[in-house]
DNA sequence: AAGCGAGAAGAACACTGTTCACAGATTGAT
DNA sequence: ATCAATCTGTGAACAGTGTTCTTCTCGCTT
């Protein structure tokens, strides 16, 4: 695409009015995609306004005209990243899967740049351009007949884990780099099976446990136990009105 | 205590072996305990290794001595935070709210000191230090009845849970300062309130919810959920046995 | 009393985010 | 077609940051 801008306006054709420029426009949406190119080579304490300036070929202090901050880059990120969800039309047949769904979507994108998560919870917690995602959560789980006042809690408690896990996940990748994961996993089972076994009993019995399943089926499995209890709450919105006081 | 420093040690007292060291010897401890200060009065965005240095009135080269990094500070930080943490007997028929007070201790915890959360996010996950507390906690899951993979899960899960939403909690805080609580959520629920309600019915409805109720109220019933599902894995621990896949 | 070794000091390096006055080109109007 | 105005990108600068190096000084042991 940059290649068209080298060859020479044919006299017949009229030039546009900004007769074909040689530098691309500086935008929002290229400084962000300069952003995602070093985070994903260089992580994310590579990242810093001359990295993605460099990246551009332009001055650092360009970038401050369509930037406000280095904060508001971030978040320009973490929007583009949730851009193009698609939550599906609330069902009550199978608004549990629904739920699971919209985590483990979350989560793979987090996992599709590097140090994302790191990112992920430095954002403002509520955004506008956000809102339809929420709003489409609260409906399904409306939908699966949860009380107003868990709904209003679900979502957090749901971008939490999805957040929070997908962080731990990717910290264990980042400290122990240079090391496959099967490689890290012995090393820790190793690890917790070594402790003296009369005072830390339960360590050495779940060392196996701790680190023998992959991330996904760890996931799979928070995700159940939030979701049964979710569903705890049940259908019946009323009968459970004083139980958490 | 600083002051018997100053006092010029008496002829007839046999002057100690160090004799009044005019400087109390620098320490990892007094390092955290400098560093705490600066956090709590100046934030973590201001707390930086020149900072503690000068709180200490000394060169920030002399921190190096007796820490390697400033992630090691932060560590060491963290470590300090639960240092005193004292789960009780692992008791069958009180797990559930065990499990709850393990939660609430560390929430109470990090608020104790601004911006503690944003700190707990960066922590590598499994120290030393805190093993024995992990320990603890899987006594108490496992005295519940938990099938041993629920309860290898359950220690993420719950401080996951713990330090996410203290986070959010201490973000809001954060972002919106010099304005008290309530100005705050009355803010907020008169904007979700004001959206649209054709695009926005669910928001619309639940505006007050999200808003209206206290933090503690919201994290407590956070909470029940996740305990809720816990339970749900039940006392009978091989019925279960192919429920997640 | 002399010497040794650890700990603190100060300066330096290579960065960081952000702002400023200035130049350059592109636009609209004359 | 020429001029003015506007905006965008430039380069330099400021005030910080984490970290390391060499120097020096102090307290303790021999």
């Amino acid at each position: 695409m940059s290649q068209q801008d080298d060859v020479p306006t044919a006299p017949w054709e009229r030039p546009r009015k900004r007769q074909a420029p040689a530098r691309i426009p500086l935008t929002r949406e290229r400084i962000v995609e300069a952003a995602f190119v070093v985070l994903d080579r260089d992580g994310y304490d590579k990242l810093s306004m001359r990295q993605v300036a460099a990246e551009l070929g332009v001055a650092v202090s360009a970038l401050y005209v369509h930037v406000d901050d280095k904060d508001e880059l971030l978040q320009l990120m973490y929007n583009r990243l949730f851009d193009d969800v698609e939550l599906p039309e609330p069902d009550p047949e199978t608004w549990q899967e629904q739920i699971k769904d919209f985590a483990r979507d979350g989560r793979q994108r987090l996992l599709r740049h590097r140090d994302m998560a790191r990112i992920s919870m430095q954002h403002v917690p509520f955004t506008a351009e956000l809102l339809p995602h929420v709003e489409r959560l609260f409906g399904i789980l409306r939908a699966g007949g949860l009380p107003d006042r868990v709904t209003a809690i679900a979502g957090d408690l749901l971008s939490t884990y999805m957040e929070g896990f997908t962080l731990e996940e990717s910290m264990w990748q980042d400290r122990m780099k240079d090391s496959s994961w099967t490689v890290i996993g012995s090393r820790l089972e190793n690890y917790f099976a070594s402790l003296p076994p009369d005072r830390f009993p339960n360590l050495v019995a779940l060392a196996d446990l701790m680190v023998g399943e992959t991330n996904d089926y760890r996931f799979e499995l928070g995700l159940d136990i939030i979701v049964r209890g979710l569903a705890s709450y049940g259908t019946h919105s009323d009968s459970d009105q004083d139980e958490a006081s």
